[in-house]
DNA sequence: TAAAAATACTCCATAGGTATTTTAT
DNA sequence: ATAAAATACCTATGGAGTATTTTTA
């Protein structure tokens, strides 16, 4: 039993006229009654009662018929599925996100994905480790990551998207939190709110290395995980934070964003692993770079 | 795409290996990989990613899959179930049965036919007259008919069954219930329970020329329709009735069935459209015959 | 008798086989 | 070095075409 004989069938079954049905499947009649009876032998039972003049289908045509349009159907269903996912406007991409693009770029993308590839399922992984990102792609826990790059890794490919500049995250009764902007090297003897230091963490090893810059070596670190936590601990009033620009979209009461007067930057990349990236994962990363470009 | 190829997938999918698999469907390595090769191209996909030393399911290939089991187990139940239906396990048989054999052939054949062929679907008519069960048979409407057999009419193919004596069946306070048989001339002057003339009905007119050989023709005749109703009349002492002895396993209160003197007989047959009949139908046919003989 | 399905036959596309090459570990 | 998939090439099955016959309403 093959699809092409069901569909033969069908055709015929609709028709109930050899001669149309063959016309409406651009074969000849000859064939279409050759495959019709292979397929009664194979069965066993008489589909269609047929003389010169008429064509009907029987009790087992017409329970025959039943089976073969769910088999055709399911046929087309997989037909449809697998072009809408060669296409990319279907399937499963899986995205990693450090924290600090966890609150800005991440829900923009979320909702262009959900309104232009509804039938996309993306899954969203977010606050994590440029390291344990990287680690996600070489080993396809992840299809794509926003990470900040770092030493390049074969396996890994990476798109640098933009370049955000560092603001500091001060409390809002801080004396230092009106003013336009903030040197970097007035908060020499603040105590510094960070990211962890553990695995390598780029924020943590940035952060220390702009006040290296502004020549000092903070004095006090309170070291927290997640960004949301981070700000909510300068509007505690527990230190201070230096937090890439995108932050700011995370209001949080008590706590304010003062430009740097130092020229303090980190990069943000996209990174996919190397090699054909799914028709899916390709549109999203698309998404992605057009939702940071705006 | 036909089943053919989904097979081979599958095959593979299952193997992880294209030798085994190739093994596993009686087939050459070269043409398998050839199937699969060509199914990735249709689907635009790749579903396998193989080296020489390693075969896996690509994300796409999962998805794939996925199709490929359901429309194969479509193809399977398909197969499945035409192969019941070629053997009679399965399918829809209709029965009309003549009201004298609704109470006694009917109830056996219903419980064997649950009990043996639990897969088919029995569609009962019964109480109607050897007339309309003729029609039914010739239009299509039954498969089998109990009937009363008469006039031969072409199309219709007549199998006997048994012949069944008359029995009278007497209201219980009637002076001749008591005894071991009736003479059916004893009955000359009593009123006649009988079904409908109308149509032609078979038994109506085998009873009026059983009275006509007792050398009487009933002084009053109440017709009725269903056999049960028949007997309640005779009950009820509206009259007496003269019925096929099996009608004897409807037992109703206050009428009771005698013996008939007389040699009179009605023959049972079983119809069946001419030409081949469905394989459950013959199986049900068969079961008739059997639940007859017993 | 005419329309349509079945049959006879021929052809060729393609599935499948054998032998060999390539490739990754 | 070797196991296994890919490739090259050949063969043959069977699907499809043309022409004709058979059938029945």
């Amino acid at each position: 039993m093959e699809l092409r004989t069901l569909r033969y069938f069908l055709a015929v079954a609709d028709e109930l006229h050899f001669g149309r049905a063959a016309a409406r499947l651009h074969v000849a009649q000859s064939a279409l009654s050759a495959q019709v009876k292979q397929l009664e032998n194979e069965v066993g039972l008489v589909l269609l009662d047929r003389s010169t003049r008429h064509v009907e289908l029987s009790e087992a045509g017409r329970r025959f018929r039943e089976h073969a349009l769910r088999i055709t159907g399911a046929a087309s269903n997989a037909e449809a599925d697998m072009r809408a996912l060669a296409q990319g406007l279907t399937g499963r991409v899986s995205v990693g996100f450090v924290g600090t693009a966890t609150y800005d770029v991440l829900p923009q993308v979320a909702r262009r994905v959900h309104d232009e590839l509804p039938d996309v399922e993306l899954v969203l992984r977010g606050e994590l480790l440029s390291p344990e990102l990287y680690a996600g792609i070489e080993s396809g826990t992840f299809d794509l990551a926003l990470l900040r790059p770092g030493a390049a890794r074969d396996g890994v490919r990476l798109r640098p998207l933009r370049t955000e500049r560092l603001v500091a995250a001060l409390p809002s009764r801080h004396r230092l939190a009106t003013g336009e902007t903030v040197a970097l090297a007035d908060l020499a003897s603040e105590a510094f709110v960070i990211h962890p230091s553990g695995d390598h963490s780029s924020m943590h090893d940035q952060v220390l290395a702009a006040c290296g810059r502004a020549g000092f070596r903070p004095a006090r670190l309170v070291e927290v995980g997640e960004t949301a936590t981070l700000v909510v601990f300068v509007a505690a009033g527990l230190g201070v934070a230096l937090v890439p620009e995108p932050v700011r979209s995370l209001a949080v009461a008590g706590a304010t964003y003062v430009q740097l007067a130092d020229p303090e930057t980190v990069d943000l990349a996209l990174a996919s692993r190397t090699g054909e990236p799914s028709a899916a994962a390709a549109r999203v990363a698309r998404i992605i770079g057009e939702t940071v470009r705006d």
